[in-house]
DNA sequence: GCTAAAATGGTATCCAGTACCATGGGCTGG
DNA sequence: CCAGCCCATGGTACTGGATACCATTTTAGC
């Protein structure tokens, strides 16, 4: 137990660091001298600083990837809202360090936009797979792809962010929530060409009584 | 004619390294040194090295900012939809411009992220000028705001992209089709508390031709 | 223990970005 | 026309992240 790795000894000198003095104030040399180690180390374990705050973000879109690749879901769509829940549970198990990262994210462009970009990459790999699902199923409709990857990905960060704020008991629950109301945005509506186009889902009511509204609706555009 | 500002200088010699040398084999004394210019004034015309390639960006979301407050539409959506045009036509205008900075962004990765953090800046600001908008409404939904935030953003990069690549011969008309797609995709559905969810928009024929079909949707889910 | 491989450390260097002060040229008021 | 001023430019020095390269120590396998 005496022997933490250097890799970590590094990270919790780097946090403690950060907390203490701010990520700005804090020179890679301050943090290697309270790990104890040589700079040269610092730079093997991370490749940057800010590759301290944020270590397993390339395994983790690995591992959305992976999920991409041996789903077996109905929809690209509904596939892509289940391998999202891959990221919300990695950060719920880091449970505080999540929270600490957040804070330090809330606080610094630099870092804040790193994160930011990494959060493209997921919206990126979305959108191509989406796009690969809708060619084979001959469907080409490529800004479609981008809205379901863009809102899969507002959804889930919209409750990552609620979780780390501390605001959200339950996030699986939130986040199931989350994505039914993304697919629901997309649900697959009766085109009839150009004109009329209608969603109808998870009623219990009987459609009769629904007419007169329906009517209304289509009379008010 | 013969008296380009020093600022005009730098960005022309800044370009024409970038595609000679590459972005990153590029020094800012290079580009100085091209110029005829010393690295001090590089700096005062530039926070950054990525800062000559994207000039007037705070600029520009100033100006959508602007519009936002300044804008009378039925919807938050709308009046996103609409501001957001102004960032496709600032880039259209650039022209040729726009499409070396586009081939540079693609290709380097730190610019990528930069472009990429500047889009994030975009979609917030729709998110809190929608959430506020809401908030007036006595319609609290976050999701929804960053939802539709995500999507307006989304289109819009969809289609300016498509342009940049040279795949859109009028990007003006892409975008009205992409925005109103995206007001679709949210278009005001009638609810009824957890039940059925209608929505009926510019249709040609009359409704009770499509009660059949409308019957069919509800009895399949 | 011994040796090969891997982890660590040191040094030098590059380059972006900041701070500070010097200079020079053009413009205005006198 | 000149004095004084403002402002753009320039130079110099420094910080700190990141890379390259080589020396050294530690560890692991036998």
């Amino acid at each position: 137990m005496s022997k933490p790795t250097a890799r970590e000894r590094l990270a919790e000198a780097a946090f403690a660091l950060f907390d203490e003095a701010g990520y700005e104030h804090t020179t890679i040399d301050d943090i290697t001298e309270r790990a104890g180690l040589g700079r040269t180390t610092f730079f093997r374990h991370y490749r940057s600083k800010e590759d301290v705050i944020f270590p397993d973000h390339d395994r983790l879109l690995e591992q959305v990837a992976n999920r991409l690749q041996t789903s077996s879901h109905a929809t690209a769509l509904v596939a892509v809202s289940d391998a999202v829940r891959l990221v919300l549970a990695h950060y719920v198990d880091e449970g505080d360090l999540a929270r600490r990262r957040y804070a330090l994210t809330s606080r610094v462009p630099a870092l804040r936009d790193r994160e930011i970009a990494s959060v493209a990459r997921y919206q990126r790999l979305f959108r191509e797979f989406i796009a690969g699902w809708m060619a084979d199923t001959a469907e080409p409709a490529p800004l479609r792809a981008e809205l379901m990857a863009a809102a899969v990905v507002a959804a889930h960060n919209h409750v990552l962010r609620r979780w780390l704020r501390g605001d959200s008991p339950d996030p699986n629950r939130e986040v199931d929530e989350a994505m039914r109301m993304v697919i629901g945005l997309f649900a697959s509506p009766a085109q009839d060409g150009n004109g009329t186009t209608i969603v109808a889902f998870r009623t219990g009511q009987e459609i009769d009584t629904l007419i007169p509204a329906l009517r209304r609706l289509a009379d008010a555009t």
